[in-house]
DNA sequence: GAGCACTGC
């Protein structure tokens, strides 16, 4: 389809006309048109202040491009205020009927979707959770009545797209923060390309909406996608930033991190600092040597505080970022200065006040996927130019700031990507093809992706979803794929759920999947290694990873309400992830009662004796794709794929068994694979010959091994 | 005998 091409530009003229129009429409007598009650004094006062947003300006414009248009793409700075007033906008302009259709507002973010939805709620004078809420996972603050404007996050909107693929329920979907390009946002473009065909005027549910909101200069690239929608620019309110570049490039940009920070300490006015590194080791390290140069500056330069940040760190650790730089040395010297060190995590997703000076050495840690051997791993990358300019961003956002590149301007210009390949670019397909599937998206080749994933990558998933038993040879969701889409799971870990209940251990098998949804259960704090391990051996079985965690998981659950964040410190077990495995535990079994799946405990007795074997047979039925053998050198290789691997040091699993099915591929110092259980032969020949039939078998050590195997299997068979 | 970017359902 040949692009149509359009751009609203304002000129002054049109600004002051849509702001003495706005003015009539806005109030026309003090009664709220939501709740029908008048409205606060704090209502005014929040209105007044809503009405300085850059993007109150363009209010008529986009409400008229929005009537005239199915799609409206925004591109609006930080700062332009169009997420919380562009669906207010829409609301006001009579784009839902109430009662019967809303609008939704996506975010890729949690906390974004709840504390935004706080705010519009206060600004429309209403209460959150009436004609304002939010929906997250855990957690559904709406009406399915009343709201008629709900905050959401990305995947929750395609979940709930799961069971009303025409998206019924809305006439209106605003895709924010588009320009993140996230696995769900990404998904849910697509999907709206099949959608709104269907949803024209006059069709059976109406006509659907779809303003698609972007902050970076890539919005030409959803202009195109969309078959030329038009395209707004609202602009945003920052400060100018400087940025300064090195003559030469850095051998050792951890190092000259720190050497740049110690250089603004010195040598630039009042101020806190930012710097970018990739992991938690890093930035401990990078905080320490910061530390002991402070200290040895003496006491002429004002105090200087150093805070990591990172996700794993603990919450009340985190919260520390926003303390204020420390006091002046005497009074009225120069004040401290606070530097906080962090992963990408505060180039998006948490915002510090008080930031004058970025230190930027240009990498992040990117997921990346390989098809050819199927793992997703972590690698630190050069960032795109898109990612610089968001973290330069991060200097300017309270006065005029200062960013430090720690690379060339000619490397900048030329090595840098424009933009971070999106997500569905580096990640495998499996979970997104099952998706698909239940969205009755039958033609994945040709589905309109805004950047298709390699043909590889689709082949890889829809091969995974055979094996699993989720698709047939036509490539048809069968039942159980039905049932493992329901799942917020790995299609591997759905699988697992579903056929436990086989070997009687479905309320063991839950515990483990809903740990194995959650990061770090096992904490090892540096100064404590040896406690910590002490902690672990309590709960460790010598054949499983697996088995370790659900007999933390079931210690944890037996212990009382009250007592158990001491039990987890004392224990070195993770409080919040706990919490979180349990949350994900009780979501699962919800699931699971609605696919009649019988949760049945191997626990016979009910005194935590569990069938080991059982349980370590029904892990092997889900996981027979991720088995590597013990070769005569002793060293690991996976099953298939002929990748060297070995068992990671944290692994409870010592005694180096023959087989073994694993959770994690981990790319790091060597190939590890982590979580481990040990499995054998006979089992994984007797649950999936079609997957390791010897036909398709590479030629290798194992394969002798699994022809022994067939054998002794076609002679039980005999016999019994 | 070593490590864990970040989200999300």
């Amino acid at each position: 389809m040949m692009s149509r091409k359009q751009r609203i530009d304002l000129g002054e003229s049109s600004r002051e006309a849509s702001t003495n129009k706005r003015s009539k429409c806005e109030t026309p007598n003090n009664i709220n048109p939501w709740t029908g009650a008048p409205y606060s004094a704090r209502y005014l006062s929040i209105l007044e202040t809503r009405q300085t947003l850059p993007v109150y300006l363009f209010r008529d414009n986009l409400v008229e491009a929005v009537k005239n248009n199915q799609i409206v793409v925004v591109e609006g700075q930080t700062g332009s205020g169009k997420t919380t007033q562009i669906p207010q906008f829409i609301l006001e302009a009579g784009f839902v009927t109430p009662g019967e259709t809303s609008i939704a507002c996506t975010q890729p973010r949690r906390v974004a979707a709840t504390s935004i939805a706080q705010r519009v709620a206060e600004e429309m004078d209403v209460e959150l959770g009436q004609e304002v809420g939010y929906t997250i996972r855990f957690e559904d603050v709406s009406d399915p009545v009343k709201t008629v404007l709900k905050y959401v996050t990305d995947g929750m909107l395609l979940r709930e797209a799961m069971s009303d693929p025409l998206l019924k329920r809305y006439s209106c979907i605003v895709l924010d923060e588009a320009h993140e390009r996230t696995l769900s946002t990404d998904v849910l473009m697509g999907l709206l390309m099949e959608v709104l065909p269907k949803r024209i005027p006059g069709s059976k549910y109406g006509e659907l909406k779809v303003v698609i909101m972007s902050a970076t200069l890539d919005a030409e690239k959803f202009q195109e996608y969309f078959h030329g929608a038009p395209l707004m620019k609202v602009p945003g309110r920052t400060h100018p930033v400087e940025v300064f570049y090195t003559s030469k490039p850095e051998a050792n940009y951890v190092e000259a991190a720190v050497r740049t920070t110690m250089h603004i300490h010195e040598c630039e006015g009042p101020g806190d600092i930012l710097v970018f590194l990739t992991g938690e080791q890093e930035i401990e390290q990078a905080c320490e040597e910061m530390r002991e140069k402070a200290g040895a500056m003496g006491k002429d330069l004002p105090e200087l505080v150093v805070y990591p940040l990172y996700s794993s760190l603990p919450p009340q650790q985190q919260r520390k970022i926003f303390e204020r730089a420390p006091l002046p040395r005497v009074p009225g010297g120069p004040s401290g200065r606070k530097v906080v060190v962090s992963t990408n995590i505060a180039e998006t997703s948490l915002t510090i006040d008080g930031i004058v000076y970025v230190v930027d050495p240009g990498f992040s840690k990117q997921k990346v996927y390989n098809p050819r051997i199927r793992v997703e791993s972590l690698l630190v990358s050069p960032i795109s130019r898109a990612s610089a300019r968001q973290r330069a961003g991060r200097a300017g956002r309270t006065r005029p700031g200062k960013c430090f590149r720690l690379y060339t301007e000619k490397s900048f210009h030329e090595d840098l990507q424009e933009t971070t390949y999106p997500e569905i670019l580096r990640s495998k397909m499996s979970n997104v093809v099952l998706t698909l599937k239940k969205l009755g998206i039958d033609d994945l080749v040709h589905f309109d992706f805004m950047d298709p994933p390699a043909p590889e990558t689709l082949m890889r998933a829809l091969e995974l979803l055979n094996y699993l038993g989720a698709l047939d040879d036509e490539g048809e969701l069968t039942d159980l794929g039905y049932q493992m889409s329901e799942l917020p799971l790995d299609p591997q870990l759905s699988k697992l759920i579903i056929t436990s209940p086989e070997f009687g251990c479905s309320a063991e098998i839950v515990s483990i999947v809903a740990c194995l949804s959650v990061p770090q259960v096992f904490m090892r704090p540096r100064e404590a290694a040896k406690a910590a391990d002490a902690a672990k051996a309590q709960f460790s079985h010598p054949d499983s990873d697996h088995i370790t965690m659900l007999n933390v998981y079931a210690a944890y659950e037996a212990i009382p309400d009250r007592d158990r964040r001491q039990w987890c410190w004392d224990n070195f077990v993770n409080d919040r992830a706990m919490q979180n495995a349990y949350n994900v535990r009780q979501q699962l079994l919800g699931i699971m009662r609605k696919l009649d799946l019988p949760l049945v405990s191997s626990d016979r007795k009910g005194d935590g004796s569990f069938a080991f074997t059982d349980i370590r047979r029904a892990l092997t039925a889900g996981m027979f794709m991720h088995v590597a053998y013990r070769q005569r050198s002793g060293d690991y290789l996976t099953a298939k794929d002929n990748q060297l691997v070995a068992l990671h040091p944290s692994s409870v699993v010592i005694s180096r068994p023959d087989w073994v099915l694993f959770e994690e591929f981990a790319l790091t110092t060597r190939n590890f694979i982590r979580t481990v259980t040990v499995t054998n032969i006979d089992w994984l020949v007797s649950m999936a010959p079609h997957y390791f039939d010897l036909e398709n078998f590479p030629e290798c050590e194992a394969k002798a091994e699994l022809e022994q195997a067939y054998a002794r299997l076609a002679h039980s068979r005999r016999k019994t």
